[in-house]
DNA sequence: AATTAGACTCGGCCTA
DNA sequence: GGAAGCCGAGTCTAAA
């Protein structure tokens, strides 16, 4: 699930609880998410102190007062999970029926605080990873993520350079990392639907007037994501009592076989596009 | 014509 | 077996 809204959600959620902490201890249950050696994360974690997390795209960066830096990507199924007494704070993956005694079987990674709170990683499919970078090689990670929606920088200027000389569809631009950060499948299916733009159209073939749209559209709803907290498919709830609510505004995504909720006549379909399931209106998406 | 860099596509990583 | 992400290998394409 984690794409911007979900991991924007989740950075908040920790720099209000765990900025400024220092960590006791970490246990690493499965060394495949460690990126790079084990030994030396844990060496330079134990005792460090998260002072910030910020977040480009997808990744999630957590400032330590080394001056080294702790990357978090969730990828398909990570979840963090902050546990403070019966406090809790959760983002990522869907956590239906979830066994929230914890740590459970998919947890990974737990770092230890001293005041007794505890950080989980759990991954169902173990894609997801955390990596220690220096100062240098973050500025390295940083530079492949091309313009951060919800920023200064989103100009639609700057968006319609990115579809000059693509051959590529709307939907794989959309989601191209190096070009646009943080769109997933969800969002960028719903972008489409929004600028009533069908995912696999060429970008060539896109009017002056559709990628208009399609910018409108990452910031309208990426901007409506983050407000609801992004899209939790839960019962989830978080130490607030609220829960990611921006399922309830999906228009196309998970809504294969429903009437079109904008023309009323169409029926969402469904399809294989690039390897991953697209969905849109095929009446009022052309 | 041959070369090269960048764009593009797709399989694989995993679990349940 | 459905899947919300990304990397790398391989192929394609435009430029000079």
């Amino acid at each position: 699930m984690p794409e911007l809204p979900e991991v924007e959600t989740i950075r908040r959620g920790l720099d209000n609880q765990i900025a400024g902490l220092r960590i006791k201890s970490v246990q690493v249950k499965k060394a495949r998410l460690v990126k790079g050696s084990v030994k030396k994360f844990i060496a330079v974690l134990t005792g460090n102190v998260f002072l910030k997390f910020n977040r480009r795209g997808k990744l999630l960066i957590a400032a330590l007062k080394s001056g080294q830096f702790l990357l978090i990507h969730l990828k398909m199924t990570g979840q963090l999970i902050y546990q403070h007494g019966r406090q809790l704070i959760a983002g990522g993956h869907s956590f239906v029926g979830m066994d929230w005694r914890l740590p459970n079987r998919h947890t990974h990674i737990i770092f230890s605080f001293r005041n007794g709170s505890r950080l989980f990683f759990n991954d169902l499919r173990q894609f997801g990873y955390m990596k220690i970078v220096s100062k240098i090689e973050l500025e390295k990670e940083l530079k492949k993520f091309g313009i951060e929606p919800l920023t200064a920088g989103f100009s639609l200027k700057n968006f319609v350079e990115i579809f000059a000389n693509k051959k590529t569809s709307a939907k794989a631009l959309l989601m191209n990392q190096k070009f646009i950060a943080g769109l997933g499948n969800i969002y960028a299916d719903e972008v489409c639907f929004y600028a009533k733009v069908k995912p696999s159209r060429r970008v060539p073939s896109l009017t002056e007037g559709e990628i208009k749209k399609l910018y409108q559209g990452c910031r309208v709803i990426l901007a409506k994501a983050v407000k609801a907290r992004g899209t939790t498919f839960s019962d989830y709830v978080d130490a607030d009592g609220r829960q990611g609510g921006f399922i309830k505004f999906l228009k196309v995504y998970g809504r294969k076989g429903e009437k079109c909720r904008r023309c009323r006549r169409g029926v969402i379909v469904k399809i294989k596009q690039g390897g991953r399931g697209t969905h849109f209106c095929p009446q009022c998406q052309q």
